[in-house]
DNA sequence: GCCTCCATTTGAAAGGTTTCATCAAAACTG
DNA sequence: CAGTTTTGATGAAACCTTTCAAATGGAGGC
């Protein structure tokens, strides 16, 4: 073991021309051994590698995406972090980068477009070979730079008014007519619909479906009562309940559906410091079918998207986008599906 | 805007030289203008500026990478990309890596060491300025590598027997004390331990706690049951409480202490299916206090660890030991907390 | 013994950025 | 105005890998 100094610390990494060095062959042979192994023969190959190993050679990535000029990796950049629906998605996306050999780099916006920003920049200086994402906000005109220049965008779990991109999303409108006519069919008239902030598309077209499915079991509109909140997380679920506690038991909904499963598990938590039974009380269906979801102590009805399998296409789209040149842009829309639980039925 | 062609695919990226050769400058100007704005003069800078904008000039970061030996980027080897304990630690990270403008990967091993092994291996060849990794087995001689050649790595939320790096961790051993005292203080003298496998040091630091506050309470070791589980998963919580049903009441713990909070969340929701109440029948403790704890609708109580707090401390020493060439390995360690909520009082 | 063929190995060039010693010109100093 | 400093710009070298045309040497054919 070839370590120098003090503690462990390289006067400077071995290269390939030191490998060379010591092994006594050229540097092309090195190379050959490490790209081409059966141009070589066995015995060079042998003290090639001895030599690598007695220098703790490491191929220097830089290098050879210098030479090659483009990287081995994609990205994606979440949303949102701390939502295990995302956390799944990129989990999707990881096994399809590994299954083509590629690394995956995971970004997390947070919501905020400075960070979405300094992301795509980034990612573009490090010529990944694409880009994965769910945007802040999907017209962002940011999102066209990127291709424009030859790198291509995915955009996940989201739609965008232009097709100048693929994207993979789930149809938002059904799955909100799934969670509504599931309670109207279980006899609820007076449904409320929490979610927000309504820049969202998905908190627009949930609320869109849901009206949809009122107008299909002849309700008017005014069978939802809207609550908006300012983000999709348990806190504001938690907050939703206590406006909805708030009103007169005469006028107050009997079922609530939650723009996603986080609102939803804030909802239910707050039912049940207050005490009102779920789902004779109040029947809650959520949206995305976390795993929490399932966990929660009254499990939660919630319309699943397929969260793996949107990550998996939304990765074969962009491999498809990288290797073939005149490519034609795709929109994939999957279909969602109501998971019955105790939430809405006893 | 300079596309070329039929769809944005430019035939070659610009580099420094195109921007030099189109505003009229050499090539160390532009470099400059990139580097050291201030030692160029204003006209040449706009000169160059509009070059680099009329041909979408992109800096290749593996070029600048490999003249400066090294990247700007630190990368986070997460165990499980579905616990949020973890995600939240990489939260701590990023926030740190972004005040001192550096990129930072996340990767999820999943628990695997084969994924482990090829991330860090990526890693080393990306030239990363270090690495933060919570690691599937904190004695691996794996992790002893990279330093030995000059990456630095830092073990998060682990322990390592040689203290070869630096890592930051938690004292599990008090915070099983924590969660048993409680217990014992409420009256409860038959208590089960839910966690596995045992490989798993924190899993045994954690029943070691509790068989403290077992004695330090006059109890023997005879009133903690334990209940070993495959991993520290919801779905292993669920099974866990099936377990804990089946015994005949007269020999029934009345309280679960849980590893973690995932294996606590199954149980409660599997103690609801079953109609044990929660705390009345079964008081629960997790570990960890993850947000969905505090969401569950039995709020759970939980031995609250400093998550964004432990990132944000192993990437500071991370950055330490990168910029210190004599650097002295240090071993942190954080104090848990007891947050008290319903599942364990009324 | 000459020629061809094949398996190996070689050496140079390329890829884009940064750095640094050097140069040129302009701005002062006295 | 000669000499000196300052400012701004330059060009070559270096970082490390990969590729590819060319060279080498040995085996086999005639």
């Amino acid at each position: 073991m070839a370590t120098t100094g003090s503690n462990g610390q390289e006067a400077r990494a071995a290269s390939v021309k030191d490998v060379a060095a010591l092994a006594g062959v050229s540097l092309g042979t090195v190379s050959n051994v490490l790209n081409r192994p059966d141009r070589v023969s066995v015995q060079t190959k042998a003290r090639v590698e001895t030599a690598m190993a007695e220098l703790g050679f490491v191929r220097n990535e830089s290098a050879r995406q210098l030479r090659a000029g483009r990287s081995n990796a994609l990205a994606y950049i979440m949303l949102d972090g701390s939502n295990p629906f995302f956390t799944d998605v990129a989990q999707g996306i990881e096994l399809t980068a590994e299954a083509h050999d590629l690394s995956l780099f995971t970004c997390n916006s947070g919501n905020r477009t400075d960070r979405e920003t300094v992301y795509l920049s980034r990612l573009e200086q490090q010529r990944v070979q694409g880009v994965l994402i769910t945007p802040v906000d999907p017209d962002d005109k940011a999102l066209d730079e990127l291709p424009r220049r030859g790198t291509p965008v995915v955009i996940v779990d989201r739609t965008r008014s232009t097709n100048t991109h693929c994207s993979v999303a789930v149809d938002d409108v059904l799955g909100g007519e799934l969670a509504v006519s599931h309670l109207i069919e279980l006899g609820h008239e007076h449904i409320a619909y929490i979610g927000g902030p309504n820049t969202l598309g998905q908190v627009r077209d949930r609320r869109r479906g849901a009206h949809k499915a009122l107008a299909d079991a002849g309700l008017g509109p005014d069978h939802l009562v809207d609550i908006t909140t300012d983000a999709l997380t348990v806190d504001e679920g938690r907050k939703a309940g206590e406006r909805l506690a708030g009103r007169p038991a005469s006028n107050r909904p009997t079922a609530a559906f939650c723009a996603n499963d986080m609102l939803a598990l804030g909802l239910l938590q707050q039912c049940v410091a207050l005490r009102m039974a779920v789902p004779d009380d109040l029947a809650i269906v959520g949206y995305d079918d976390i795993d929490f979801a399932a966990a929660a102590a009254v499990p939660l009805t919630s319309v699943r998207q397929p969260r793996r399998e949107l990550g998996r296409r939304a990765a074969e789209l962009l491999l498809a986008e990288t290797t073939d040149p005149n490519h034609e842009h795709q929109q994939v829309v999957f279909t969602p599906e109501l998971v019955v639980r105790s939430s809405t039925r006893r």
